[in-house]
Order: structure tokens, then C-alpha cells, then sequence
DNA sequence: TTGCTCCTCACGTCACGTGAGGTGGC
DNA sequence: TTGCTCCTCACGTCACGTGAGGTGGC
């Protein structure tokens, strides 16, 4: 016979382990010497002991193992225990995945977000565009009411979506009650829809700011980009693009670290 | 402002939830009324709870989510954070992995077993057994002692093993106490170290007969299979093998389900 | 008065780990 | 006597859910 001691070097058991396990039932010592309450563990019960750590492996709650080992006396009875167990695990790690799979997401994001918020300084760009295939929602209003639009349009379009959400301003100068603004986020495919046209935005060279900080400010960047284009005599073309870099996101909204990149496509 | 049951229909935590919140600091009422305890949510607060809803859902455990939410203000300050959590996501999926593996281990070998168990009752069968690569240990004692053998095999070899193990008897005879005997295990690849042997096991035609139950019956299986040879003028050649199709189970010894193969070549 | 919403305890979950405080045998 | 092993409570974990028992306003 063993003392919890020895009994739980040999089985690997802690041995607060094991007398939580007399305790529940689930693991007897053979002997329990009546003035001190000492366990003694007899070699023939080291099976049961293993049998236990095994199905504990397997992840099978203790309650379980119990019936499983007073009730059964072959594993081919547990088979369908088996099965029911392992479909359960397997919706664990399905959503086990589900939350990696957000969490890069995430970090993917807000990497992008940081080395473009490293990397331009308030400068100006010239650069080539691709056409893109967008589906988008032309409105009149305010300068910033663009939540309704974009909820339609991700909740109709969402799963195509493959890029920045942004608006597009059709005046030529700035309005602020009734701009004439369509919002759109690119696509990879997709068709018109009640409501939601899906249409092609056509690419060429393009000049771009990048500006970080609150909407209500973004006033500065417009007059940085089209007084670069004055100064180079550059012509611009209506709609300019205000594209949603990084706005609020899932967790925090913090206008100071906002990116909205402007782009005027040069005609 | 909101009463509680209204806040909980806007968010979706239920009742017991945001009070549990509350008392943690997480997620505190702007308001609540002296006598009677009741609290108050103003509309402002959604936010803060939509970013708790947000981080549960990534699995962030309360703790976190309220330090994260109390010292951060930015997604990006959370990077580390969030690369963090995610390695230790993975390491669970990869935990849930390897028990779903062992299932599907132990699932698929009971199913063979149970299909053989039900096929063959007790019935020879003639066969053409393919050449087999083993590892094996040749020693001399009585039946039934090949377990040191074996575990030494499959902490050696166990990587390869590709079968189920088998002992080789020599003797003409049946011997109590100083049968030489080779115990083998099937191996995908391998080659001799000290101790062990690795070495082509010829095929060829054979007859064989499948038992069930304790190891200590399986004399009247031989006297079967070795009457139907002599009935049939069948010569077989020593060694002859027994193979351990379904012995004492991870969780369960149960003999009365044992399956052995008896297998004699024939010359 | 009846229903409904809200409140505060207290307890349970799951498998132990972590002390605290004490005993028994070499 | 000192160390070591063993014992029994009691409490903590994690994020609430489940009552029980009671109150407040329409």
C-alpha cells in the first residue's frame, strides 16, 4: 500500500488532486486509518488512477468520468460518448477560430493603421489609382452623416467588401447643409441593387493627403492639397474622394488618431 | 436615461450581467436612485458597453477588458495586447487539436474493432498476408510477459509503428516457462539499433482465426486452427504469429473483448 | 388588487490551488 | 527536538445564472 504521497508520485496525480477525488467519489483509497484520517492506496487501484488521467486528457469533465467508469467495462460502449465529446471540441475550436480570426483581423488593421500614421507626415502625394468596382449610395445632406449610408451598404455588400469605405463630394465648393455626396466602399463584386448602385470608379494619377486627427479639422487639408494643385497648376476633378482610413474603431473612437486620406483625381 | 431592463434589450446583456458589472466597476450607471437602488443608463453609455460586448467576444476576460478600457484610449496602444492574446488563443486551439486527434484515434480504431468483432465468429480464413517490416525484440520466458518488450519497441519505434503488435512463438510446443519468443510491432521505416531488431517479416498464403476473450483461453483457438490444417493437410511453418488486434484499452481492460489473430503460414 | 420591473442577498458552477492551523511518526 | 508527511477546514477562481424574498410604481 502507498500514502497519498507515494501514490501520487506514482500516478502523477497532485495529491490535493487525489483528495478531491476521494472527496467526490471518483477515486477511493483502499484504507482510511480512522484517527488520523490518513489514505492508503493500494497498487491495484494505479489502473483506475491512469484510466482517470486519460479520459482527463481527453478533456471529459470529472462528473463524466465518474459514470463512465462505474457504469461501462469497454471502451467499444463509449463510442458514441466518444463521438458526441469530440463534435463537442470540435464547435470549441470553431469558435476558438472565429476569435483568431478577428483578432488578426484586428492586428492586421491597425498595423496598416500604424505604419501609414509613421510614414506620412502631412505630405502630399502623386500617385497612380486603380479602378475600382464600388457599391454606393448617392444622398444629399451634412458633411458626416455618411452612418446610414454605410450601414446599408455593409449590411447588403459587406461580405464583397475589400477595401476603405470613403465619400465622394460632388460640389465644388465646401456645402453645409445640402452636399451632394455619394458614399461607396469598394467591392470585388456584385451587382446593382434597390437603393445601391455598384458601378465602376475609374483610376488615373491622382494627387493625395493623408490627414490625421478629427473630422472637423479636415478643413486644413483640403486648403494643404488645393493649394499644392494651384501652385502646380494642377486641374482636379469633381468628385474629390475623402476615404476612411482609420475612423472609430470596434473598441475605441479617438478622433485625434483618425486617418482620412483626400485624393483629387487630376483630369 | 434607460432603467436597467431597457439598457439590457439596447445592448443585450442581460439584466443579471450588468448588474454584475456594476458592482465590479466595469460598467457603472450614471444614476441610481437612493431608496429604492435602482439604476439609470444614459444613452452615452452604450458605447462604453458595445466595446465590452466587443472584447468578450474576442474572449478578453473582464479583468483585461476593464483595465483596457480604463487606461488605453487608442486601438493601437492595444497591438501588443491584442498579438498577445492572440498566441494564447491559438495555444488552446492547438490543445483542443491534439484532443480531438486522440479521439478520432481511439474512435476509429473501436469502430474497427467492433466491425471485426461482429464479422468473424470464430470462423478460419485463408489469406495472403503481405511482407511486413518489423522492429522486434527476441527473448525467452513465459507467455504473456511481452509488455517490457513492447514498451520498448514503441518508446523506440513508436513513431513508425503502423500495425498492431505481435509475438512470434518458435517452439513446436506449447512451454510454460522458456518459450523463445519475438515480439514485434509493424514499422513504416527504421533500422536496427542496439537491443532492437528491424527486419522484413515474409508474406505470403496463411491460415488465420480470430479470438475473443482472456488470453488464458486462447488454447482451444489454436486447437481449432491447428485441426483445420491437419484436416486439410495444411503444413505451416514456425514461427507462428499472434497478433494483438484489440488488448487492454486506455480506460479499460476488459479480456472477455480481447481480440488476437492467430496466424500459421503455410509452406 | 394584480402584474411588472426592479432590488439585494446567498448559493452554485468546475477542478482543484493556496494557505492556515494542527497532528503523527521517525 | 526538528523535519517531513499527512490531516481538515475555509476561501478563491470566472462570469455570471438561479432562485428566494421583498419593494415600488402604474
Amino acid at each position: 500500500v502507498y500514502s497519498i504521497g507515494e501514490f501520487s508520485k506514482i500516478t502523477g496525480i497532485t495529491v490535493k488532486a487525489l483528495r478531491f477525488y476521494h472527496d467526490k467519489g471518483l477515486l477511493v483509497p483502499d484504507r482510511v486509518h480512522e484517527p488520523s484520517g490518513y489514505r492508503y492506496y493500494s497498487p491495484t487501484i494505479v489502473t483506475r488512477a491512469r484510466a482517470i488521467l486519460h479520459l482527463k486528457e481527453m478533456m471529459v469533465p470529472l462528473e463524466a468520468i465518474g459514470e463512465i467508469l462505474d457504469s461501462y467495462d469497454d471502451e467499444a460502449d463509449l463510442l458514441s460518448f466518444f463521438i458526441q465529446h469530440r463534435t463537442q471540441i470540435a464547435s470549441q475550436i470553431a469558435t476558438l477560430r472565429g476569435v483568431t480570426a478577428s483578432l488578426d483581423q484586428i492586428i492586421a488593421q491597425e498595423r496598416k493603421a500604424q505604419t501609414m500614421s509613421n510614414c506620412n507626415d502631412f505630405e502630399v502625394e502623386e500617385k497612380d489609382v486603380d479602378t475600382l468596382l464600388i457599391a454606393s449610395i448617392r444622398w444629399r445632406g451634412k458633411y458626416g452623416d455618411c452612418g446610414k449610408a454605410l450601414s446599408a451598404l455593409y449590411s447588403a455588400f459587406g461580405r464583397y467588401a475589400c477595401g476603405k469605405p470613403m465619400d465622394l463630394y460632388f460640389d465644388e465648393d465646401h456645402k453645409d447643409d445640402d452636399a451632394d455626396i455619394e458614399t461607396a466602399i469598394p467591392i470585388r463584386k456584385g451587382t446593382s441593387v434597390p437603393g445601391i448602385t455598384v458601378r465602376e470608379l475609374p483610376g488615373g494619377k491622382a494627387i493625395s493627403l493623408i490627414y490625421k486627427g478629427p473630422y472637423e479639422l479636415i478643413g486644413q487639408a483640403y486648403g494643404t492639397l488645393t493649394l499644392y494643385a494651384r501652385e502646380r497648376q494642377l486641374n482636379y476633378l469633381v468628385p474629390v474622394r475623402q476615404i476612411y482610413r482609420k475612423g472609430p474603431g470596434l473598441i475605441f473612437k479617438n478622433p485625434k488618431n483618425y486617418l482620412t486620406e483626400l485624393l483629387f483625381m487630376l483630369s
